[in-house]
DNA sequence: ATACAAACTGAAAACGTTTTTTGCAAGTGG
DNA sequence: CCACTTGCAAAAAACGTTTTCAGTTTGTAT
């Protein structure tokens, strides 16, 4: 066998030249349809010979479809969203279809245009993950095309939605380090222009408020989900000699952030304050200590949007089981000291 | 303005119709041509009016070009990879072309999938990561198209190379160890199947021996550049009683692991045992202790890379400028205690 | 005024496939 | 033995653009 695809340039005409048969034929025989079983495996051998491969640029241009989904989110580099398409990639690569990704960097304009050039290069379906496209553009799009939700209000859009319990799995954080008697919690909330960053912060509210107990302005503190700025505020926390026992981060890179500032002010966690994240990153069951957390099942979301997108291009309806947060109990939360 | 794009099927025949001129006329005007001064504003009218935009599958087509990058890596969702991806947006995102990424899982039969995938879709350059496809293979692709090649080699290919020294980081962790004192050093090296994991353990090997220190062979650990596979590694090591007061791992998330072990075992970081990791993963800053490691500048890889990509599709000889390895000492090393 | 060049525009070809239509030969029933 | 269906391959149309080529108008110089 010659090199695998060692020339270009050649088509579906050159294959049926050498064969001594019509393009016609050339295209049957590589589509599987009905042909004389002579002709079928002579053409197959000429085929194998100068290994050739159809165009799919052409097959797009034709059949109109490209065998390629759009895959919008905040950040393809971040942990999160990187497990994410890890789960998308596994599912859409039996199904023959090609995952074109885009970050939108938290960027409305971004976003606009990555869709417009999913929309140019004639995706067969789209995933947008979180972002702040209107709903009523999403609906426009979901008229249009296959188009799935994940992270997202979206109530108004007639699309599949994939949403786990934000605020759910925030309460039973904030529930945890309750139980273990906890007071006098800090919650440091993602960046509020985020659905996620306050679903999670009225998860906190409601389970103190549940329990009967006050929450100080000054425990709560607005990050922008990323290490440096938990770090920060917890350092200006202890430095205000704000009183509190155990911090609720709103994801796990701040729960390191907040983690680093304690360390740095000789405060021992769990020992002198608790900490529970939001997420579990693959890190965290690895970091010292191992990082109590909500596990958001960020792969499955990928496989389960993806599957979503592949039932809606072909016409039937998605199928979507409910993903649950589960608190993991590692070793950066105890019992208060008394 | 009517909502955008809130028609398909719209093709620039229509627009002619409408504006009362020919097809010809109309991909003038989208394309910048000359054309009567009265007719580009009428029809640039009508375009803006039916909010039209051309079809990326035609114009790929007609043109031979699609303005897409296929990039090759071992897994997307790996910070390392991850990193190097976002700079590879960054700069794709300027030049207007579209990066289409594919994982191939460290398995040579995907990696040759994947590339298909890409001569198939008729991507206009390809940037390889790593991977275990042959050197032959990759250069029948060089001489056919553009072609990066990052973190490989590749010495035989001709094509633009981008390489860090990894033996040369991988020494200078090791020296720095030294420095401090450190005699009884522990290597655990990534999968010895891999390039880089055998040029950073040559590299361990070469400081080692420069510094007049035997090698124990219980020193020299493999892994799998996965946390688990060093907690593995350093609780065998501390259980069978080997001596040792300083780990250099092959990679950040194999130095986590190693960390944790040792946190099991009651060993202080870097009290008892220093940790030297190589990456500089986003997370190893804020992880406790900070970890000292060996910074790999993954954006600047990618943007360099995706720079070479564009040099060569517009014809023109990639530049590549050589990137540093840089030592960062942080707070998981320390003064061997005497 | 006429010839010729310049400037544009429209018609048509091309890109590489798939799909529809046409055409031909063989088979079948009366 | 003829009319009619069947089966299969070749020819042609189609997909939506860009680009080439030819034709038309306008302008200019003689």
């Amino acid at each position: 066998m010659t090199s695998v695809g060692s020339e270009r340039n050649l088509t579906i005409r050159d294959v049926a030249q050498r064969a001594g048969v019509s393009i016609s034929t050339v295209s049957r025989v590589i589509n599987g349809k009905k042909v004389r079983d002579e002709l079928q495996v002579n053409v197959q051998r000429v085929l194998d010979e100068m290994n050739f491969r159809p165009s799919a640029v052409a097959r797009s241009m034709v059949r109109g479809r490209t065998q390629t989904v759009g895959v919008l989110v905040e950040d393809i580099s971040s942990s999160y969203y990187a497990e994410m398409i890890k789960g998308i990639e596994r599912i859409l690569e039996r199904t023959g279809h090609h995952p074109l990704f885009k970050s939108s960097h938290w960027n409305l304009q971004l976003e606009e245009e990555a869709l417009q050039v999913f929309l140019d290069h004639n995706v067969d379906a789209i995933v947008v993950v979180g972002g702040l496209i209107s709903e009523s553009r999403l609906q426009d799009l979901a008229a249009r095309m296959p188009l799935v939700l994940v992270g997202r209000g979206g109530v108004s859009v007639n699309a599949p939605t994939i949403n786990l319990d934000q605020r759910g799995g925030a309460y039973g954080a904030t529930r945890h380090l309750i139980e273990l008697g906890h007071r006098q919690i800090v919650h440091i909330s993602g960046p509020l222009t985020q659905e996620d960053a306050v679903a999670r912060r009225v998860g906190y509210q409601d389970a103190m408020h549940d329990h009967g107990l006050e929450v100080r302005p000054d425990w709560l503190c607005e990050g922008d989900f990323l290490e440096t700025s938990a770090f920060r505020a917890t350092m200006h926390l202890i430095e205000n000699g704000t009183p509190f026992t155990a911090i609720f981060a709103g994801n796990d890179q701040m729960a390191l952030g907040a983690n680093l500032a304690l360390h740095r002010k000789g405060l021992r966690v769990p020992d002198d304050v608790s900490v529970v994240g939001f997420d579990d990153l693959p890190v965290s069951a690895y970091v010292v200590p191992p990082l109590t957390t909500i596990r958001q099942p960020a792969q499955q979301v990928g496989e389960l949007a993806a599957h979503a997108a592949v039932a809606l291009m072909s016409g039937e309806p998605a199928q979507l089981a409910p993903l649950e947060l589960k608190l993991i109990v590692r070793e950066s939360t105890r019992a208060v000291r008394r």
